[in-house]
DNA sequence: ATGTGC
């Protein structure tokens, strides 16, 4: 038997890219991490594997705890964490959703060349740094009133649609039409509402970015034509979430559930899982505040995408329809959904971590916590939009400004091993501490545009050195082991030509 | 990630 040890931890080889963290003492079910070697030991570098483990104690925990090729440590729950607990008699926790609800990205497609856009990155990146509000604090494309804020909560991006800021396809090609229906307005308390009455439409700032890319592979033609991706095409990647609103919404309800489910809180090993037993009424409110926060971050990357349809319009004196700027999809990272996935049990009914031991299948509705992960839906699922519904539902990963992104498309395999998810991104190699001592945003940023002809504008220094391609790990490998364990499949590759960030 | 600590 193959084994790895990550010192506190021996994780067990399944087949290749499956680690296994055997169920002992007071774990619920294994844990399973899906990753290379070479990514297991930066995965084995930080504190994920024991939040890994901790996950397994969650109530309702179904199958096992899984952790992504791009895993890392997080609050409580591992970054690049998968955790589906049983609606019926699980839990849904906070700290496994992430503090930022609904951070995600979206791709917009055009039907430019890179041979039409260049010559004017330094106006394009200018005319988009000007017009997409960015960095920390207040200002957003759109300044609205709590009242504003309570119809985003509730109508997503039905509400952006009604307000001009959308168009109908824009909904068609968003995950859940860009609206959850269980979304609860009233549950955002007055506080997160008024963080996010003026950031209505802002990028934020961290690793929150808009770039300008071209593609520069195509893996898969056939995906790659349903989903409109042609080699040396711009496109548009936007990345950012809810900003101040979740940010509130999570601490709000994180010291709910402290207070009102310390039981529960006390049989966990860390207080950052602090969780709501389903079925309580704190699991629901959460739940809807959840849901509305979501709808808020939708309407956050639909007004950033429609104003950089302005932008290009004004840089290359066309209208947008002309120069087919389409949505492709919108996914999001950090959420908590209730769905509905089959899984194996043994002849007791319990469920089993391995197929292979299953006796029969059962549908279970389950909290699907993808914290830093991207559900990644095959073909067939009625979730997935009619458009992709035959090749499997767009997933998007972004790797960092100097290297690229990738789309996929949801594999066949996940469904079976990590409840239809796959990952999110590439995933920190350092602090944003050792960040600022290791790199100068300004020597960055000049590196980038001689060597790579990449074109960066930040409103801080800081945050270009914190957001160095050196500070990130190898997207290529995290891609490779999602392909090659058939969960997310590769389609295209692109390259930045101009990014904007925080 | 975040009106960058509680």
């Amino acid at each position: 038997m193959t084994t790895y040890d990550a010192g506190a931890v021996t994780l067990r080889k399944v087949r290749d890219y499956v680690w296994e963290m055997p169920k002992q003492g007071d774990m619920r079910v294994p844990a399973r991490v899906f990753a290379s070697e070479a990514l297991l030991d930066e995965i084995s570098d930080d504190k994920t594997l024991e939040q890994l483990r901790n996950a397994t104690h969650l109530p309702g925990i179904t199958k096992y705890a899984i952790c992504m090729p791009d895993g890392h440590q997080g609050y409580g729950f591992p970054v690049g964490g998968v955790g589906a607990m049983d609606a019926r008699d699980g839990c849904i926790s906070p700290g496994a959703v992430g503090y930022d609800i609904n951070c995600g990205v979206r791709m917009m497609t055009t039907n430019l060349t890179y041979d039409d856009v260049q010559g004017h990155e330094q106006e394009l990146v200018e005319s988009l740094f000007a017009n997409v509000p960015s960095g920390l604090g207040g200002g957003g494309v759109f300044e609205g009133t709590v009242g504003d804020v309570d119809a985003i909560l509730e109508d997503g991006v039905q509400w952006a649609l009604r307000n001009d800021w959308a168009v109908p396809e824009d909904l068609e090609h968003c995950e859940d039409e860009g609206k959850r229906p269980d979304a609860d307005p009233t549950a955002i308390s007055q506080k997160a509402k008024d963080r996010g009455k003026n950031q209505i439409g802002s990028l934020g700032s961290g690793n929150h970015f808009l770039e300008v890319q071209r593609v520069t592979d195509v893996y898969d033609d056939e995906v790659a034509d349903a989903f409109d991706l042609t080699e040396d095409q711009v496109v548009v990647l936007i990345h950012c979430g809810s900003r101040g609103l979740g940010h509130q919404t999570c601490n709000d309800y994180l010291r709910r559930i402290e207070k009102t489910h310390a039981g529960l809180l006390d049989s966990l090993p860390d207080r950052e899982l602090a969780a709501a037993p389903a079925g309580s009424q704190l699991a629901d409110e959460y739940y809807g505040a959840m849901c509305a926060a979501i709808n808020f971050a939708w309407v956050n990357r639909q007004l950033i995408m429609h104003r950089t349809r302005q932008v290009f319009e004004q840089v290359f004196d066309r209208d947008w329809r002309d120069m087919e700027m389409h949505l492709l999809y919108d996914v999001a990272h950090n959420i908590a959904k209730k769905e509905h996935h089959q899984v194996g049990v043994d002849a007791d009914g319990t469920v089993v971590a391995d197929d292979g031991d299953a006796v029969e299948y059962e549908t279970r509705e389950l909290y699907v916590h993808r914290k830093g992960a991207t559900r990644a839906f095959p073909a067939g699922r009625e979730e997935v939009p009619p458009a992709y519904r035959a090749v499997g539902q767009p997933v998007i990963i972004p790797g960092s400004m100097g290297t690229g992104s990738y789309v996929l498309r949801g594999g066949e395999r996940s469904m079976h091993e990590t409840f239809g998810s796959t990952a999110h991104g590439a995933g920190r190699l350092m602090s944003r501490t050792q960040a600022k001592k290791e790199y100068r945003g300004g020597d960055v940023q000049t590196a980038l545009r001689e060597h790579d002809r990449i074109y960066v504008k930040a409103q801080s220094g800081a945050t270009v050195a914190e957001e160095a391609p050196g500070v990130y790990k190898d997207v290529d490998e995290v891609v490779r082991v999602s392909d090659a364990l058939g969960i997310g499949d590769r389609v295209a590759r692109t390259f930045p030509v101009c990014n904007i960030k925080g």
